[in-house]
DNA sequence: TTTCGGATGTGACACCTGTCATCCGGACCT
DNA sequence: AGGTCCGGATGACAGGTGTCACATCCGAAA
């Protein structure tokens, strides 16, 4: 039983998702099965459908693409896992492989290749994008703690310390604590700079 | 000499460029006859080409999809642009529109729809988001003054106001005059949440 | 049990920021 | 010349923020 691949897509830009259809039904050996908008539905709509390959978005509201690749491992571990993203943060690829994905795909890459890729994934082989996996050894691990994570993803919008100890539960001078172990450990100057630099990197 | 409608595609995400083209060529009466990477190269690439209509990706490195309406309009008025964009923001419809933009789409859309509003802005109609204008309308214009959105723009990765006014040629203190300004215009409370707010809304 | 270490909180201090009133120097008009 | 306007700069002040040392508490290791 060698018919074509059972892909799934999950985008949630609906426009880029019937993109995506289209080139990939240009296909011969490639079957779209599936295309969904939410990554909650994922492992649902690959279950039903026998999908083989599952292409995710990492940026999607609600559910991201990368906590999708670990539900997907756990429910269904025989379905690939690829992820597209718009940014290729190195934390990005660290997390998303730790989370079992089979393929890492920047949407910087020409559109021919991610046939190829998808049958990579599903021949079994890894595919990442050399470039990203370079810089993601050389960026190292994550330095950030849970906490320091926690807080910075707050200061991301800027609020004001107060808001963020009251959204986390802890007290503004603790939160000041984690704030400024996070700056010097980065080497920024600000809390948003420091958060800044963190989603740049993925760490969040 | 009704033939296929002349289509050039600008987007920076290489895969996504080459899947709206893999959809748009499912048209008959549809011809991707460019893709672009880069905003600068539009308005030579459409006098190549000899383009009808201009899908423009508002956020591309370099110049940006408005600038390129602008431009295009300027060099090639009987050409139409169609913007495409990932974020909804209610001053990119506005500035697009002023731009000379014959069409505002959403990548939220079906992609369905998408032939359909290059066939009506070829037609010389206009095509907009309708959640969008009304949103817009009812956002009001961009309070902000030039210098104001200069400082603001700058504020948005939460560098120090030193190397801001250092950036900008000013005064620390003006900047912070600047930027009060625009606190208080916002109803933020800091300027980077100021910052964060107008670029949500696409003032910067 | 005792000890240790991590997580959390507090207080003090210096510095950065936001607000405001004010001032200076051109441009422009009469 | 005089007058007005405006972009830019300055200085003072209050409050927010970053840094640091230290106090607690509690669970895990010894």
């Amino acid at each position: 039983m060698t018919g074509p691949i059972r892909v799934l897509l999950a985008d949630d830009q609906a426009l880029v998702r019937g993109a995506l259809a289209a080139l990939l039904r240009l296909e011969d050996d490639l079957d779209v099965v599936a295309e969904v908008g939410d990554g909650t539905d994922v492992v649902a709509a690959a279950r039903e459908h026998d999908a083989q390959v599952c292409l995710l978005d990492i940026e999607m509201p609600g559910m991201d693409g990368i906590a999708v690749a670990g539900q997907l491992r756990a429910a269904l571990p025989e379905v690939r896992s690829l992820m597209v993203t718009t940014f290729g943060r190195p934390g990005y690829l660290r997390r998303a492989l730790e989370a079992g994905a089979a393929g890492f795909v920047v949407k910087d890459t020409p559109a021919t290749e991610l046939a190829d890729a998808i049958r990579a994934v599903h021949a079994g082989r890894r595919v990442v994008d050399p470039a990203l996996a370079t810089e993601s050894l050389a960026g190292g691990p994550n330095p950030l703690g849970d906490r320091e994570r926690q807080v910075l993803r707050e200061c991301l919008d800027g609020e004001p310390i107060a808001t963020i100890a009251a959204r986390v539960h802890l007290s503004p001078g603790t939160v000041r604590n984690y704030v400024s172990s996070a700056i010097g450990k980065i080497g920024a100057t600000n809390r948003v700079e420091a958060a800044r630099i963190a989603d740049r990197n993925g760490w969040l």
